[in-house]
DNA sequence: TCCTTATTGATAAATTTTACTATTAGCAAT
DNA sequence: ATTGCTAATAGTAAAATTTATCAATAAGGA
């Protein structure tokens, strides 16, 4: 009857997504794990990787100039990018986020599932670099 | 003395995204353009508007299961995606943009350019449909 | 232990985007 | 208009990212 498995890659993939507070790509979580599991398969990270993110474990964020980046914090936040490095931060003090969800099913009758929020600046060590 | 040039090719495509309120992809705004300019290349496409989106000519959407997107409307709103169908909309109400960023680069010292935001959810038609 | 089948590893392929280069064409100066 | 400089293009190849395929493996219920 069961028809979900629980198998050491998914638990070891799961583990290194909500371990880290990177947000790492498919493929970094990958290369995180190669060592500890050598013959993990690509492929495997990011058939899980997609799995979870549809079953609400984990959050698929889709950023400019970038792979999809992975994170396996749950709690509402938003995310800041630097364009000139890359670098990739959280933003916690968010208020009321579910509320902007519900007003917005009301006003356009979609069932919201959730929301992604991406700040695009410079960040404050690029900013020291001039330019 | 003048490096940016005008051609009919940025012409038509900067006027192709302005005029589309269904936010093309690069391939689409190609596919729309190659019967009014038959030599037309992919390539300049993808070239020219990742250059106007770098200008804040028009804005780029990274979408989750969707080539990036672009979007002439330059008022601040944000983005609604059916997870189901893909329709991809706009939802405009939005109160005070602007503040948010300042108030974000005040508490993390990044200097905000500009924010996305991309709701995911079921739109009316695939809420009808059932399941 | 056996059986069913979800899952994996390996690989190929699809998709999306960028890079390269000879040629074309915008535009400033003649 | 004509010339000269070079940004921009078309065409193509290639890189980068992601998904599909499938035989072999292994999870877990009987």
């Amino acid at each position: 009857m069961l028809k979900e498995r629980t198998t050491k890659q998914k638990m070891l993939i799961l583990s290194t997504v909500c371990a880290s507070k990177a947000h790492p790509t498919a493929e970094q979580v990958y290369d995180m794990l190669k060592n500890e599991m050598p013959g993990l398969s690509l492929g495997t990270v990011y058939r899980n990787l997609n799995r979870m993110a549809e079953l609400g474990q984990i959050r698929r964020l889709s950023v400019t100039n970038s792979p999809d980046r992975f994170d396996g914090d749950l709690r509402p936040h938003h995310h800041i990018c630097c364009s000139a490095c890359g670098d990739f931060s959280d933003y916690f003090n968010v208020s009321d986020e579910s509320a902007i969800d519900a007003q917005i099913s009301i006003q356009t009758g979609f069932e919201i599932q959730r929301h992604e929020t991406v700040f695009y600046g410079i960040c404050p060590k690029c900013r020291a670099c001039k330019q």
